[in-house]
DNA sequence: ATAAACCAAATTGGATCCAATATTCAATAT
DNA sequence: ATATTGAATATTGGATCCAATTTGGTTTAT
């Protein structure tokens, strides 16, 4: 019997699709922040009822990514300058830390994916994609680690700022210097060069961090 | 009008009551790990129907606490030895940022509880709450912070790792060293010296890894 | 006797309904 | 005119009910 196999207990509920729906909206900026997220009309509009909804909400709520009051419903949540510095503070911490851990574990294929993600980053001309290319290459570094933990931290975080990274790459020469940083990064990890790379990717958060307080409201 | 006022709406709803009972039932070990919870069970036991519990095990999910199967339900999480090292990386990564955060904003009046705190984890003879004032302690310091993320994550990484600290602290001489360990971190903040008290962190930290790991099966 | 088929109980996922609270807006009093 | 009251509507929180799936035991065929 040949039979492409799936696990089908892994099927999705209608409560993680609807997590997951929302999430991308929500990263993706298609839900601005402090915009409310009405139960009724999600469960409308994925055909189904608010019972899949409210439990997608509270996880979203325990990610960090809506507010919620009682009776009141759930918002988008946002961040204030010192709350977005300290989120990319958490991120120069802990991302070094998984590059330097993924290095010694990249295989010959991840690196020539990881170069072709970074080519596809420095060749797009639609800011609309830069932030998923952006994502794309730098999850693409991470994926060789095992510290599932560090990533799980690093994925939230991002998500948290994946907006403020979307402004920042269309920013001044946001795009240009993220192209540059990618590269060199990308050219440490060819190298088995750990430190270096832990380093260089702790600078590009760091830069990241300082262009963006720059140009927010009374940083 | 003098009248003392509290906020009505951040009263506790069911979900929020049963999550709170069932996290504080699985770090302080009364759940066992890989123990299934039945959410008839639960709602009976709350005198409530399932729809919170639901609510309640979803966000405890995303916490990372238990693990759920689609039509099987949910199970008290546990860690393998390696996934637990981890964690007590990333803690020794953290924590000490949190507590050079700490130590310049940390009052007189907050010292001093510090020191009570420091003194009554030394002074109990009771096993049973050792995990729970060797916790005090530490949060008692973390809470002098203004990162509140960094807080969330090391919240979030003891919480999942509290039953290895108790059997920690219970084990060979886990106790006495961790009160000598609390003394000097907190001499080190009485000092105002945050280098010093973050240092002593990373070390008590990593301290407890290598002793637990010593003593854990095939680590 | 053993293993496959199958049926009943248990359990979870989701839908519908009701209760509690918030919000909006018209009516009223000052 | 403005502020306050009150009723109608909208929205969320929770309870109850039904459907889908798993589980454990029983039957049946070999």
């Amino acid at each position: 019997m040949k039979l492409k196999s799936m696990d089908i207990s892994a099927t999705a509920s209608a409560s993680s699709i609807v997590f997951d729906a929302l999430r991308k909206a929500i990263i993706g900026g298609q839900l601005e922040e402090g915009e409310p997220l009405r139960q009724d009309e999600i469960a409308r509009l994925f055909n189904t009822s608010r019972i899949p909804v409210r439990e997608a909400i509270s996880r979203l709520e325990e990610q960090g990514l809506v507010k919620t009051q009682r009776y009141k419903g759930a918002v988008v949540a946002g961040l204030s300058p010192q709350e977005t510095e300290e989120i990319f503070d958490l991120r120069a911490l802990v991302e070094p830390e998984i590059i330097r851990n993924a290095v010694p574990l990249m295989s010959k294929e991840l690196l020539t994916k990881a170069r072709d993600k970074c080519a596809a980053f420095s060749a797009s001309s639609d800011p609309m994609e830069w932030g998923d290319l952006n994502r794309d290459f730098h999850e693409t570094l991470y994926s060789a680690s095992d510290l599932k933990f560090f990533l799980e931290i690093a994925h939230n975080a991002i998500d948290r700022v994946e907006r403020q990274i979307r402004a920042q790459l269309v920013m001044s020469n946001g795009m240009e210097r993220a192209g540059r940083e990618h590269f060199g990064i990308l050219e440490a990890c060819e190298q088995g060069d750990a430190e270096q790379a832990a380093k260089l990717t702790r600078d590009h958060i760091q830069g990241a961090k300082k262009s963006l307080l720059a140009h927010l409201p009374l940083s």
